[in-house]
DNA sequence: CCTACCGATCGGTAGG
DNA sequence: CCTACCGATCGGTAGG
């Protein structure tokens, strides 16, 4: 029971800190009102983590690992462009419901990174924009597609995607295989060669 | 040429602060930063506005308005669903175009307005929304588009269109209608009904 | 538009 | 995990 019941402090931090940089944003939300939010005082904080940017630094990188994680099949996938777009478009759906806070967090704070990790993190974001990259040129040269600008169609798709945080409750039973498929076949729809 | 070369101070501070707000944030961003950019005292920003808040709220609000003015051929025009979506979408991109620092804050600080500002924004924006939502009815009503959820699809939509502004440099000559035209077949085709 | 300055708050440390 | 506290910085005002 104590394993699942009592979260240790570091976890408890970290949630309480995706929810609240959520909410308020990276900037305007101060240790103060973290250590407030979870019952303890400010100073305390710092022996769990080490500073600030550390939480951010934290809930940025877990989240890049989750999708990385969640799309691994797809890049080993020999299906067919449009199926493995299907696909990744249903796993990064799946990734934002299972982390609507921390997704929040990771996409609109991510620019409060200092480097070097900032960089790192920006790498990894283009490395991950390449597997759908690659999902598309590969439908492109297999004539599923219809001419367009890769990088353009990236872009927009991931728009289309990004936004769906604001949609998931953490207690809304939305399924993320339903509306990835709504979304990838509005999407498809104006995609596919007839 | 002083009326045009010349810009008043007010212009100036507003249009460092759309510059500086989008690059590091509205939080993180300090009345002390404001003021060296500009190369004055930064009790003397003071003199030309009463808030930093007031600076967000100009900038918010005189988008809103752009956005507006921008729309309203659409709204009073007798044209097909379809033809006042993609004139809608145009618009709403070139307003885009035309204001890319100010609409990144628009887009992403507009939660740092305070009430009752706050609540006036959002209803001005659901407003704005609701042109879209009318045309996309509209053409489900009329049995152009295929069955949809509209509520949905309008925030797809506008995902879609709102990320233009990390595309748009200043400097850039990109088209908002080859942009808005583009992106409008890539949403109608999978829109229409056929 | 400046000098001088306010109280509040910031992230974080020392030392226990 | 707390008390006590640091220097830095915040938005903003007084008064000229």
């Amino acid at each position: 029971m104590a394993d699942t019941v009592t979260k240790d402090r570091k976890t408890q931090i970290t949630e309480a800190a995706q929810n609240m940089f959520r909410e308020k944003g990276y900037s305007a939300t101060s240790m103060r009102d973290l250590a407030a939010r979870i019952g303890i005082e400010p100073a305390s904080l710092y022996s769990h983590i080490r500073s600030k940017e550390e939480i951010l630094h934290t809930i940025c990188f877990r989240i890049a690992e989750e999708f990385f994680k969640s799309i691994k099949d797809v890049t080993t996938s020999t299906e067919s462009a449009d199926i493995k777009l299907e696909k990744a478009i249903v796993s990064h759906v799946e990734v934002i419901k299972n982390n609507a806070d921390a997704f929040a967090v990771f996409y609109n704070d991510w620019r409060h990174l200092s480097e070097p990790v900032l960089s790192e993190f920006i790498s990894a974001r283009r490395e991950y924009e390449n597997i759908f990259r690659g999902i598309i040129q590969e439908g492109l040269e297999d004539g599923i597609f219809k001419p367009m600008d890769v990088k353009f169609t990236v872009l927009t798709l991931f728009s289309s995607l990004n936004w769906l945080y604001h949609w998931f409750k953490p207690s809304g039973k939305m399924n993320p295989k339903e509306i990835g498929g709504n979304l990838s076949n509005m999407i498809l729809y104006g995609m596919m060669n007839k």
